[in-house]
DNA sequence: GTAAAGTACATGACACATCATGTAACTGAG
DNA sequence: CTCAGTTACATGATGTGTCATGTACTTTAC
């Protein structure tokens, strides 16, 4: 590596900084609200919300995945832990022999009902309130576009 | 819970989509990054620049927990991980019988000052080249309001 | 129809984060 | 001095994410 690198410029460094403190104590503090509000860790709260979102509360795991942007293998563990738990089950696919179907229980829809209502609360406290409504679309602007940037990119 | 919850509208929904969306994917993406090119999590990271950051190279882990805002237990894992992989050492502390140093080995220093330029580089191609000078600090004083209210809360 | 290639998902190993709890050392009131 | 409380850190259990790889089924070329 030659000494050509461009650091980051004090201004640079602080927004970035900011940028890697809030994403990381703000999952931290969602993901601790929701396993103390309702049991659910952020994975499993994200799966659920999918799930309930779809008319027939099943979907399958590639589409799934794709909806909520996950590796088909974290997902497949998630589920895993989740069955387990009775907050959702496998069914087969008709369709084709090697998929599944992934569904809600009636016990995961309602868990997540009675969750959704204190996330949205507790993210609208912190973050939304927090934020104009220029600021709010300035936001999305600027992350949408770095978000094409991260899918152009080769890796 | 009654049925007066505020739900998100679109444009609430969209930024805080977005935002959630980046963060998982950005933060991923430098992970990969990271390992791929340097053999280092984005937790070895942070803590080897932490400490290269001080003249001496050492610090009491509650000063290295408290300037990363990490748990001391999951600095404690971390350090043991990373000490294995010879990347830090403990040492005793003179001062206060029940404390430790952790410092940075050469071989520590070494990996991270390969790894810096090419992650630095990473970012600002990904997010900084992605922004304004304008929305530079917009961003940072959004992200330092957001920081406040996270604070401020009880927990 | 069959063999090769691709697809859908599962699994084991390992790194990581968090929580609850433990241990040793320090500090201060008496 | 001594003992109660606090501080600094370690540790085990458990849940989670990623990677590499495996297995079963399907599709395609021939």
């Amino acid at each position: 590596m030659n000494d050509t690198t461009e650091w980051l410029s004090p201004a640079e460094q602080h927004a970035w900084r900011g940028f890697v403190r809030l994403h990381q104590k703000l999952s931290a503090r969602l993901n601790r609200d929701l396993q103390a509000q309702s049991k659910l860790s952020g994975a499993d709260y994200e799966i659920l919300v999918a799930l309930t979102d779809v008319p027939a509360g099943r979907m399958r795991p590639q589409d799934l995945a794709q909806e909520i942007d996950w590796e088909q293998s974290r997902l497949s563990h998630q589920i895993v832990r989740m069955a387990k738990r009775g907050l959702v089950t496998r069914e087969e696919c008709a369709e084709d022999g090697r998929g599944t179907l992934v569904a809600v229980t009636p016990a995961g829809r309602q868990v997540v009902e009675a969750a959704a209502p204190k996330h949205v609360a507790t993210v609208r406290r912190l973050v939304i309130d927090a934020l104009g409504p220029d600021e709010l679309a300035t936001l999305a602007k600027i992350y949408g576009r770095i978000l094409e940037r991260l899918d152009d990119e080769p890796s």
